[in-house]
DNA sequence: ATTATATATGACTATTTAGTCATATTCTGA
DNA sequence: TCAGAATATGACTAAATAGTCATATATAAT
């Protein structure tokens, strides 16, 4: 099973598609790739732990290793840093579920549940990177307008559960007696919130919360 | 039923107290109700839509309909004001939870669910005097460090439904085979989803949603 | 009415910070 | 080796903004 780097972020073709956008310069695009992924990491990072105003450009200058005068030959502001770095992220998240999705079993929901939870926390591809790469993906919604515009985080989850859910429903394992996309919602929160609770210091035991999380989810609270 | 009102937030003993620790001043406190009360309505308006970054004081005095120098006689600074609206939305909610808590029917999960969720949505009495007032309740937690240090608003609705399972565990309504505590985690982001989802321009049908709510928890997915 | 006390005001200051620019350094190709 | 192009640098500027203060106004007491 081929590993997701967070570096395959860093994709030449989806650089170019940056700079033509104007979100990034020639410049950047022409550093070598150990110094952009560098620069990536850092912005993960500090805009995960400070947010978008908490954060100065002094300072991301600093703890990346390059100087002001260089900044603005890479990025023409700094929420165009914040812009490269959501897009950038939200194209690693669009690979790794392309992945997930591509070595998941058959259509039963609940290997394919069990599948995706493993993957997520089990394997940890997502969040094993860096804990502030979580908390770039929860905070990052919050801190700028540049988000509200459709660009949605958590929608790669939602939408692959959607799909798992509605799959379900025609194959008849489902039940199918309300709307599948609410259905789908609520179960990608609900991972998510297990998925958030093992990353954030909570440590979980993993196979117990998996058996639980299927359990919870098909039979329901009732005794 | 007694209504509480968003105002009842400005009760005389809770502002003794925050003047106190210093949080507002003597001159605060003698201010008649009605501009305590605008001052406190921006406040949570204003950190809502702009967040404690985003919002300058020049315009927070703007919008209240105070001068910068009577801002600085009534609060010692700009993260006071965050910490002072932070707390009193904290007492609000504590006082909206017991008089759920007080209404509530007996002990069985299924109609305490009902009731409560009822008394959030159907009822509305969280977040129909302004939406603003939910958005500060979701991103207050992001803004600030003053938060970080356990003020958590989701905490009343969680501490309400671990309540509400565990007394259900006792009484052999719900499945005992795990942590009562997650369960309830759990049951509360989906009530807390289903609110959200209410609120923020999805408009569900109430009473159906209410029904599912119930029966995607007891029952589970399974067909 | 007069004095004293409390509250209101907005111009002002000091600091932070996004963004600029002139200069220095490094790289590339012949 | 050298010229020319690309990249690196940090002092500087302009704007925003948290917080101050001297003065004005309102309120209360005698």
């Amino acid at each position: 099973m081929t590993e997701i780097s967070i570096g395959r972020a860093l994709d030449e073709n989806i650089i170019v598609t940056l700079v033509q956008r104007g979100i990034t310069t020639e410049t950047f695009r022409r550093l070598d790739h150990d110094k952009k992924y560098r620069i990536y990491r850092a912005a993960l990072r500090l805009f995960g732990k400070y947010g978008y105003d908490g954060l100065s450009i002094d300072q991301f200058c600093h703890d990346a290793g390059i100087s002001k005068g260089s900044f603005f030959q890479y990025f023409p502001s700094k929420s165009h840093l914040l812009e490269f770095t959501i897009l950038l992220f939200d194209n690693y998240l669009s690979t790794l579920f392309e992945e997930i999705k591509r070595t998941a079993p058959g259509p039963m929901v609940r290997q394919r549940l069990i599948h995706l939870y493993e993957e997520l926390v089990i394997n940890s591809r997502l969040y094993r990177i860096e804990e502030q790469f979580y908390l770039f993906a929860t905070r990052a919604i919050y801190h700028s307008a540049i988000l509200l515009e459709g660009i949605d985080l958590e929608r790669h989850l939602t939408n692959y559960v959607i799909e798992i859910i509605k799959r379900g429903e025609e194959i008849g394992e489902i039940r199918g007696d309300f709307d599948y996309e609410l259905t789908g919602h609520l179960v990608a929160m609900i991972i998510s919130a297990l998925v958030g609770k093992t990353y954030l210091g909570k440590k979980l035991p993993h196979r117990q919360t998996r058996e639980y999380l299927i359990s919870f989810l098909f039979d329901g609270i009732k005794a």
